[in-house]
RNA sequence: GCGGGCGUGGUGGAAUGGUAGACACACCAGACUUAAAAUCUGUUGGGGCGUAGCCCCGUGGGGGUUCGAGUCCCCCCGCCCGCACCA
């Protein structure tokens, strides 16, 4: 007997990869192409189980595929610019490069025991000047191709470091170092028109078949698109140049219940009223504290003020509404003004009851209804309601019926009208930090805002920086700051905004088709390589990064970085759950939290001890793994107690893949002693005698092809939990099996290819020790023999009224009628139907008979 | 607040609208052992009865569609993710 000892095992298959080279992708004529990719890692410096996960799963894909037969292009690299970055800096006075490039050495040398299948010739490091001064060229193509331009937008401001924040450093409307209430203050930035693309964007989601439904529908509901009327209320003592407020509503239907126009606190008429009245002021300064999260300003007290002004009612204009400023009123969105229609809006309501104003229904739930409401009436748009106060349409109509009634009579009036209007905004690139990829323009007091020249890129960051100050250290780099203006040469300086770390995300998928070109891309490597076929990431990234890219893609296109065929880049996508783990939690004498780590407890049953001391632990049920709870399980001591492939075949195997999978030590356990068994019946195999004839050889067999069958299905569906299971069943049945040598050899090898895309060492290690040719990676899938996956006979399940009442055993192409014959001839069946005849009988061919009664 | 998702035994979970609980963990029992570990075998949703068997209940709660619902639709509850400067 041998031991299976995957420390030595693993590092010998992957030696024999690296030396033989074979994830590294070459263009090929003769091969059909497949691209996976799994969503690149920030180096945050230490590998997490969520990363295992991703990248087992991609791997899974990469090595099925290769054997498969396809050209597998299935790279890796760093997410390398970022916030993180500069904290490191701030708190530890590292450099953020040297933080970052020994973050990725470290977390190189923690992936590569994990055996993937990556082609690390093709790695890439966004924070490097070889990836950056490409974005820095599209950037200036993009410029000239009109999809950015600048203009003012609100940042989060800390008015005590005066440094700008990210929404991430903004706790509880204060700033995370100072503490101060966060203002929000304009800037002016530079944006990508992303929102030219909005219809676009939306429409194209309509192809992407193989993306999760749910992805699209948040994109969809990100986009937004939404029709309805712009018109203006005049207005009865508004200061000059403002006799008019536009304002823009989903539902013009419920013009007759407006009580109130609302204009954001960054409207024109806002910022001329806060020049001469205090009291709007003030309240405008009040609206401005707080971050600039929607979720901030959704969640927070709604808050307004009447500005004296009032509009008349279009419709009847001797009815005057009065203007407030209210706080929940965002300038970026439609007009930066609404009508309020606190009957048929809960926010709209609660401001109503709060500043008490009328509350007018315009529909009813039936003819009868009291228009008195207790809360604001909001049935679905396709509902049918009576319009008590309708205007355009029947009396009886849905809304989406009276709101185009209400557009088409609104505008046969000259009272505005019907528009379409997107949610989605321009994407705003500019940050006011050091750690990013620099803006490559200049300001030229001459010539403006200009693009760098491209022979002189890549804009370098400089080094000689120090984060002991608030705010961005470019700033205050003037030696790096001037330079000639590209147009006159006129002494001028530098952009000090780098670029939302988003940018870098957006084309990373495209240069790894040509990692190490002088050119963003190149043409030939994108036409053959590109799109990813299959993308992999946690659903955490389903709009922003991926709406991002997809823009990205066409915007590529449009300066020709990109073919056609490209602009939707990700044909498939898929996204993962989490891992989580169980927290473990005692309290200190003060009776605060303290959590454990998994290594410190001992897990008996429901009950846990510390290891040290014995006290009993609190199990809080799984969560995500996260450092402040102290439930992480280090890959790293995964690996060095089972293995990679015990780490990889357990995080496959008890959860679907797009759900959270629990980490256990007892799961994690089970899995080694998986590939232990695996192992000794490989060894078992080996030591029998080629005389025996065996017994069950046509059962073994059988059970091969259907295994081969179902696994290669559950792979193809990223049922890699269900594909386990199979496995554990066909390895139950290969350990009983008195089988002939040859035909147990036969079928431990097939089990070792069905493993290969998970376990990949030890598939290899059983493939070599039964004389498979060659290594295993790169042997040909197998594949199922289609007559020995079909039965003779079938059991079906017999049911009355629904519910089960006893099974037949029938030949498998048995008619329906006779199957009915002999369902109702089964006893249990005559017992129930008494003598009786039954209504129906429903058969399902080679599924299930019901009998109603 | 808005958008999206999820909810099934003691636990993780399985189930093209067709036998709910595959597979695994845990527990219990047995074999082997001086003993333990390891390994192997078996039982295990809950309840009931006349116990080779049969019946009832059961997929967060309530309602609906269907011959048939964990699965589809509506309402409610709970948890998770995203909300444009974390990545």
């Amino acid at each position: 007997m041998t031991r299976y000892t995957p420390s030595e095992i693993e590092a010998r298959w992957q030696a024999a990869w690296e030396k033989d080279e074979i994830f590294k992708a070459v263009r090929s004529a003769d091969k059909p192409k497949y691209y996976v990719l799994e969503m690149f890692p920030y180096p945050s410096g230490r590998i997490h189980m969520g990363h295992v996960r991703n990248y087992t799963l991609g791997d899974v894909i990469a090595r099925y595929k290769l054997a498969k037969g396809f050209n597998v292009l299935h790279p890796m690299g760093w997410d390398s610019f970022g916030l993180a970055a500069e904290n490191a800096a701030m708190q530890k006075g590292i450099h953020p490069g040297t933080w970052t490039y020994q973050n990725i050495e470290d977390m190189k040398n923690q992936m590569k025991p994990l055996g993937f299948s990556l082609d690390w010739s093709r790695e890439i490091a966004t924070c490097h000047p070889d990836y950056y001064q490409h974005q820095q060229a599209m950037f200036i193509d993009m410029i000239e191709a009109g999809l950015i331009y600048r203009k003012n937008a609100v940042v989060n401001w800390d008015p005590v470091d005066m440094t700008v924040l990210a929404n991430e450093q903004v706790e509880q409307g204060r700033g995370w170092r100072s503490g101060a209430l966060v203002e929000r203050r304009e800037l002016t930035q530079w944006f990508f028109k992303i929102s030219d693309y909005s219809d676009e964007l939306l429409s194209a989601l309509d192809n992407l078949e193989n993306w999760p439904a749910k992805v699209r529908l948040m994109q969809e509901n990100w986009i937004g698109k939404s029709r309805g009327l712009q018109f203006a209320f005049s207005t009865v003592n508004a200061p000059d140049g403002h006799d008019r407020i536009e304002v823009y509503t989903t539902r013009p239907d419920t013009l007759l219940g407006a009580s109130f126009v609302g204009i954001s606190p960054d409207h024109p008429i806002a910022k001329l009223l806060e020049r001469d009245s205090e009291e709007v002021a003030a309240f405008v300064a009040e609206c401005r504290k707080g971050g600039t999260t929607e979720e901030a300003i959704e969640t927070g007290e709604k808050l307004g003020l009447d500005t004296g002004i009032r509009v008349r009612h279009p419709f009847d204009t001797s009815q005057e509404l009065p203007v407030y400023i209210a706080n929940f009123i965002l300038m970026e969105y439609g007009t930066g003004a609404i009508f309020g229609c606190p009957a048929h809006d809960q926010r709209d309501f609660e401001f109503a009851t709060k500043y008490d104003l009328p509350i007018i229904s315009t529909y009813l739930p039936s003819e009868e209804s009291s228009d008195e409401l207790e809360e604001a009436y909001v049935p679905q748009k396709t509902e049918k309601v009576f319009y008590n106060r309708g205007f355009a349409g029947e009396q009886w109509q849905t809304g989406l019926e009276a709101i185009n009634a209400a557009i088409a009579f609104c505008e046969s009036q000259g009272v505005g009208q019907g528009v379409t209007k997107f949610r989605l905004r321009d994407w705003g690139l500019s940050r006011q930090r050091y750690w990013g990829c620099p803006i490559p323009v200049v300001h030229c007091d001459d010539c403006g805002v200009v693009p760098e020249k491209k022979e002189n890129l890549p804009v370098k960051l400089p080094e000689d920086v120090t984060f002991d100050i608030p705010g961005n250290p470019l700033d205050r780099h003037m030696e790096w700051r001037t330079t000639p203006c590209p147009f006159c040469g006129k002494s001028a300086l530098r952009e000090t905004d780098t670029m939302d770390t988003f940018v870098d995300s957006s084309w990373y998928y495209a240069r790894f088709t040509a990692p190490h070109a002088d050119t963003p891309t190149v043409m030939d490597d994108a036409n053959y390589w590109m799109n990813v076929d299959q993308y992999i990431g946690g659903v955490e990234h389903a709009i922003l990064h991926l709406l991002y890219a997809r823009f990205f893609a066409r915007a590529m296109q449009i300066t020709g970085h990109l073919p056609e065929s490209a602009i939707e880049p990700f044909d498939a996508l898929f996204t993962q759950g989490m891992v989580t783990h169980a927290i473990y939690k005692t309290e200190d004498a003060n009776q605060r939290p303290v959590y454990h780590y998994p290594e410190e407890v001992d897990v008996k049953g429901d009950n846990a001890f510390l290891k040290e001391g014995g006290a009993q632990v609190e199990i809080i049920p799984s969560a995500k793994m996260s450092k402040s709870k102290n439930n992480v399980v280090d890959p790293l001591s995964i690996i060095s107690a089972f293995g990679a492939d015990t780490a990889r075949w357990f995080v496959l195997s008890d959860s679907p893949p797009e759900r959270d999978v629990e980490w256990t030590a007892s799961g994690a356990e089970a899995a080694y002693k998986h590939m232990s068994r695996v192992w000794n019946i490989c060894d078992r195999i080996g030591a029998m005698s080629d005389a025996d004839a065996g017994e069950g050889n046509e059962e073994l067999l059988r059970a091969m092809h259907k295994t081969t069958h179902d696994v290669t299905m559950a792979i193809e569906s990223f049922g890699f939990n269900a594909a386990i299971a199979k496995l554990y069943g066909f390895t139950a049945t290969l350990q009983k099996s008195k089988a002939s040598k040859s035909v147990q050899r036969e079928a431990v090898m097939t089990l070792a290819q069905l493993m290969a895309p998970m376990t990949p060492h030890l598939a290899e290690d059983i493939w070599a020790n039964q004389g498979g040719e060659g290594l295993i990676a790169k042997a040909p899938w197998p594949v199922a023999d289609e007559a020995m996956l079909k039965d003779d006979t079938v059991t079906l399940p017999i049911q009355v009224n629904g519910k089960r009442r006893g099974e037949i055993d029938v030949p498998a192409d048995m008619p329906k009628d006779e199957v009915e014959k002999l369902a109702l001839a089964h006893e249990a069946v005559i017992r129930i139907l008494d003598g009786g005849t039954p209504k129906k009988v429903i058969v399902v061919p080679g599924r299930i008979v019901n009998v109603v009664v």
